[in-house]
DNA sequence: ATCCAATTTTAGATGTATTCTAAAGGCATG
DNA sequence: CATGCCTTTAGAATACATCTAAAATTGGAT
């Protein structure tokens, strides 16, 4: 544990915004100037390999989720955002077989507009 | 509607396994051996704008899906085949608030082993 | 403390998917 | 045919991510 990795750690302990490699390496590089995006990458990845953090994938970004359990995810059609959301609807979800395959998983995405990006809009209209 | 746009057009309406851009330009190709990724890309972002196309991204890549029902989607983490479910699940799924955002669809990504990848593993076992 | 092997970090090169650009081509209209 | 508009094309440019090889750091053994 270095200290480049335990800045990785924290700031994605820290936040629950879903930050992209390029964010984290940002927030690093404020705290420790010489880090290297190559090291926020390899933490990245090896986070991910020790099932440590999760991916969510969106608008071609790979977006890294510190919570790591089953969770599903309000994503801004606008702005990008990608929120938890303290699942409800989990438990509408029976975990059944799908065809022949095998499911390990089942995550809800829910689409729309961001209560900030509406405020947006209201002021701009107004 | 020129003989590109068309092939591009034919290829998403012929297929049910979600394919690349890439995977759209070889097919394409195919036939009209002059047919330029630009004009994959150019098409397939103007079909996306028009929303006769969707896109499911996963493990980095865009895939295009000419199924604009709404549906929900299995993708096994083996191979990243991407297949629609025919969604009994859907029914399960109430359109309500999350915090204040405004919500406009719900999707639902199973993930698991696809029954090829299954059966593959158990040949290279045995 | 010194040496050494293993691990980690770094800068930059490389890879891959996508978008942009500028010129050429097609097609309809006057 | 000349004009204007839209499309296509090839290649350059961009963006995100990964890889590489050398330097730096670590921890254990002497
Ligand atoms: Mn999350
Ligand atoms: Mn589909
Ligand atoms: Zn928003
Ligand atoms: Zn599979």
């Amino acid at each position: 544990m270095t200290p480049q990795r335990r800045a990785i750690v924290d700031c994605l302990a820290a936040t629950r915004v879903h930050p992209t490699a390029d964010e984290v390496f940002a927030d690093v590089n404020s705290r420790f100037p010489m880090t290297s995006r190559a090291t926020v990458y390899n933490t990245l990845n090896l986070l991910l390999d020790a099932h440590l953090v999760n991916i969510v994938e969106e608008a071609g970004l790979k977006r890294f989720d510190p919570n790591i359990e089953p969770h599903h995810h309000f994503i801004c059609s606008i702005c990008g955002m990608v929120e938890d959301i303290e699942s409800p609807e989990k438990d509408q979800l029976t975990l059944l077989n799908v065809g022949n395959h095998v499911v390990e998983s089942m995550q809800i995405t829910v689409r729309g507009k961001c209560a900030a990006c509406i405020n947006r809009g209201i002021r701009a209209d107004g």
